[in-house]
RNA sequence: GCGAGGGUGGCGGAAUUGGUAGACGCACUGGACUUAGGAUCCAGUGGGCAUUAGCCCAUGCGGGUUCGAGUCCCGCCCUUCGCACCA
């Protein structure tokens, strides 16, 4: 007797439909187009509810703009080079493609499941020969536009992972991947040198007026800029000045001594001049040491070493001590810094442990500040004093003219700084694109030419993982031998693969035109259709790629840009990044076996419930948290929906209703519709508010229902305008449903392809409305009244009401205050 | 420390430009229908006093602006995220 929605049998009716039709395959170029990307999955084991959150974004941003009128681009891939697959392959003695294709398989079966609007015919995997041919091709363009370079440098090494890192991916001091604490090692390694393109990718990040602000800012703050002069200061009986970045030359009357990095090569160079070459060295080595471990936790307690040398001040001449301190970094500015305690507050703590002197050369603008009673720093904008000729002038003018005056005499430049740092690419691992280079005993370094591409990985059959400290490709003596290109001499191949994020920083241009049939052989993409395309209209993934992956995209895409290859400098115009689905308090995770699995929602609940839950949990940027009695909910409302539907459907077969005029019931059920309407289109529109475009869809249905429980019969036209519409806007939350639906109230046509209604601004505007009536701002009555009745005649309604008196009689009327067609609020005394 | 968010019922969360605080859902309570209901339908549900109106208190805390403040301003507290000895 009850009815219930029978998904299962809905879901594979339909899926089967659609999929004979391709309709997510059909493109129709006279219609503006439409890209709409979320981050491609790494197969590494089931999806989880987090991933299903992306999708399923996307998928109704995809279904929603197909609806009005858009040449949709919905594409699927695998991001599926990478370390645990590697990782696997060691534990389980299974190849990492096998491994990596199974998982791909099982991934794209829950896809399938989810009936997703993807066109599966431009499917990529970038461990494809054919994909990753093009990701060497990139490394080659990179390489001879002089931006793909070969160094020796300290790195981050990770111990677990067996391979260095890129800064972008050591996150407080431990790797992304395994939360291992990096070691520093030294190692020559290939770069991207990113950091050309350092201003423009921050500058350009204003071409991108609808990214979050939280991510445009975490970009901002890893390029990091920052203006200031390189100042070399003479050192004492040694032909070698310490050269110093500072963003304060405001405060170079004040400094009282000098620091060098623990790895500034002047410091063992001092050090051996003045015979204290043993002592220094323990200090330099604890404080490496230190840095490794500590920086993780805690500040790390200044400390330094005085190395017996003077430095001069150019500006002053005065003499200045050099020390060595633990907490000038290297790798910042020129590794050393100009000590003015009285303005810097790690100098000042350094100053107070090492007893070197204080000098205050900017005072607060009304107040006085005395060198010997000084407790800490003063790093604000304040008047120069004891500054020689730049005394009394405010410090932001001195900063100028100091500036100025040091470039004039030669003592330094004004220099840009980023803390940006070039993008290290070699990875001593096995499943990854290998770097298309090859060492030639007589040539050097030789690119592989573009035809040899691409330079295939050899089976992993062939490969031994095991050895310690040897990449597992330098095992293969048959791939490792080969001929130089140049010269045809014996020479080896580069052993090490490219870190994944390689992959992944253009993948997004390989979709714009089917895999087999247009794509051409010598090119990474088709420009035709990357230009009909791109950019991304609409891209979608998590935070966690804020900087990472989204930095590297926007870089390959200057750098195509650059070369002329594509005519767009952004890739991505609108990001949305989603926040996380929490289990028991956490993100899923299957070491901490909070996994909720969707396959397991989807057999028990169905598609469509387990859809519209997870974006009614909550505002899709936000974290939210999974609740199993929330999905019932939703499922409940599903059926409830499909009762409706049927009960609708018995009263138009059994003539159980009347046409008539508009009544009041009638009306307030088809304005209801209409705001209904543009809620939904306005909130999806209007960044994503999924969660409130549900609700509002309940509360349609509420009133429906409301309007079916009326003693009366109903309204004929009424309910079908209702049921019709309510079906569309369903649509892209619940496709299935609503597919089913859209055949029962005896539609032909796929309701993906109906037209996205338009609602009646006339009729939303009501002719009567609710007047709120409020005494000293506390509501004291409601009252149904015309629209835009005038203020004379609202007070005469209002003020005769006997209610209203009661509150109003013996006072003084102060004021009125009128907000049209809302409220009217009485002030007495 | 710096930068960016956020603090609203038992819970997730709603609230154009300042204008009915708590939409929608979960949970809970009562009723109807039932052999039964964990299904469905109806009603209720921030707190307190009255329970018929009605009144008072409530959006982290303390002030302020305003006829009117969750929303604006000032000062705190807590919290999440990112960067972190960056000169």
């Amino acid at each position: 007797m009850d009815i219930y929605f029978d998904f299962k049998k809905v879901e594979e009716k339909w899926k089967k439909i659609w999929n004979n039709l391709n309709i997510y395959g059909n493109y129709d170029y006279n219609k503006p187009k439409y890209y709409v990307l979320e981050m491609f999955p790494y197969p590494s084991g089931p999806l989880h509810m987090g991933h299903m959150r992306t999708y399923t974004l996307g998928d109704v941003v995809a279904r929603y703009k197909r609806m009005k009128g858009y040449n949709i681009l919905h594409p699927m891939g695998w991001d599926a080079f990478g370390l645990p697959a590697e990782n696997a392959a060691i534990q389980h003695n299974l190849s990492p493609k096998v491994w990596t294709y199974n998982n791909i398989n099982t991934m794209k079966n829950q896809f399938l499941k989810q009936g997703y609007s993807y066109d599966w015919d431009r499917e990529i995997a970038t461990c494809e020969p054919e994909y990753y041919k093009f990701t060497q091709w990139f490394f080659l363009e990179l390489f001879k536009s002089g931006l793909a370079y070969k160094d020796k440098a300290l790195v981050n090494y990770c111990p677990n992972c067996k391979t260095v890192l890129a800064n972008e991916q050591v996150i407080g001091g431990r790797c992304w991947r395994c939360d291992t604490i990096v070691e520093k090692k030294e190692l020559s390694q290939w770069f991207f040198k990113i950091t050309d393109f350092a201003q423009e990718l921050l500058d350009d990040l204003e071409l991108l007026p609808d990214w979050p602000e939280k991510v445009k800012t975490m970009q901002k703050n890893w390029i990091g800029r920052s203006e200031g002069v390189d100042i070399k200061f003479p050192v004492l009986d040694i032909d070698y000045p310490i050269e110093v970045f500072t963003t304060r030359p405001d405060t170079i009357y004040g400094v009282t001594f000098m620091a060098l990095a623990p790895e500034h090569p002047l410091t063992i160079e001092l050090a051996k001049r003045n015979e204290i070459y043993e002592e220094v060295k323990k200090f330099i080595d604890e404080s490496l040491k230190l840095t490794e471990i500590e920086r993780v936790s805690v500040e790390i307690p200044k400390k330094g070493f005085f190395l017996k040398s003077y430095a001069v001040n150019p500006l002053t001449n005065e003499k200045l001590p050099i020390y060595v301190a633990n907490y000038i970094v290297y790798q910042y500015g020129k590794g050393a810094i100009m000590g003015v305690p009285a303005h810097d507050q790690r100098d000042f703590e350094f100053a107070k442990k090492m007893n070197i002197p204080i000098k205050v050369v900017i005072k607060p603008f009304n107040s006085d500040l005395d060198s010997e009673t000084i407790e800490k720093a003063f790093e604000d904008e304040g008047l120069e004093v004891n500054s020689g000729q730049f005394s009394n002038i405010p410090s932001t003018e001195a900063k100028k003219k100091i500036s100025e005056y040091i470039e004039e005499k030669g003592l330094g430049k004004r220099v840009v700084r980023y803390r940006l740092r070039d993008w290290l690419i070699s990875r001593q691992r096995y499943w990854g694109a290998p770097i298309p280079i090859i060492n030639c005993e007589k040539c050097g370094i030789v690119p592989v030419p573009y035809e040899d591409l691409p330079v295939k990985l050899p089976d992993s059959s062939e490969v031994n993982f095991g050895i310690e400290g040897k990449n597992p490709l330098e095992t293969v003596d048959s791939w490792v031998n080969t001929k130089c290109p140049k010269c045809g001499g014996p020479a080896k191949r580069e052993t090490e693969t490219m870190d994944t994020f390689v992959c992944s920083s253009w993948y997004y241009l390989r979709y714009t035109a089917p895999n087999s049939l247009k794509n051409p052989s010598d090119f990474p993409f088709n420009k035709e259709y990357v230009d009909y395309w791109m950019p991304v209209d609409q891209y979608i993934g998590g935070v966690e790629h804020a900087i990472l992956h989204l930095l590297y995209s926007r870089f390959f895409t200057k750098f195509l840009y650059k070369k002329g290859y594509i005519k767009f400098k952004e890739p991505f115009k609108n990001l949305f990044a989603q926040g996380m689905i929490l289990y028991n308090g956490s993100a899923m995770s299957k070491s901490k076996g909070n996994v909720v699995s969707p396959d397991e929602i989807v057999e028990k609940y169905g598609v469509d419930a387990e859809r519209l839950f997870i974006l009614f949990i909550g505002p899709p940027e936000s974290d939210a948290e999974w609740t199993d009695r929330g999905i019932e909910g939703m499922s409940r409302y599903v059926n409830r929906v499909y009762r409706l539907f049927n009960k609708y459907l018995e009263i138009s077969k059994n003539n159980n209703y009347i046409r008539r005029e508009l009544n009041e019931n009638d009306l307030n059920l088809k304005i209801k519709l209409h705001e209904t309407i543009k809620k939904v289109t306005e909130n999806i529109e209007n960044n994503f508010r999924f969660n409130t475009a549900i609700a509002s869809l309940m509360e349609l249905t509420n009133s429906i229902q409301d309007y079916l429980n009326l003693e009366e019969k109903p309204n004929i036209e009424v309910l079908n305008e209702v049921f019709e519409n309510f079906t569309l806007i369903l649509s892209p939350f619940a496709p299935f449903l609503s597919e089913e639906l859209w055949e029962m109230i005896g539609k032909k046509e796929s309701v993906q392809f109906s037209n996205w209604p338009i609602y009646d601004e006339k009729l939303i505007k009501r002719d009567k409305i609710e007047l709120i009536v409020e005494i000293n701002g506390k509501v004291r009555g409601r009252f149904i009244i015309e629209r835009d009745l005038d203020k004379e005649k609202i007070e005469d309604i209002v003020l005769n009401d006997e209610k209203i008196k009661k509150y109003v009689e013996n006072k003084q009327i102060e004021k009125i205050v009128h907000i049209k067609n809302k409220l009217v609020n009485i002030v007495v005394k």
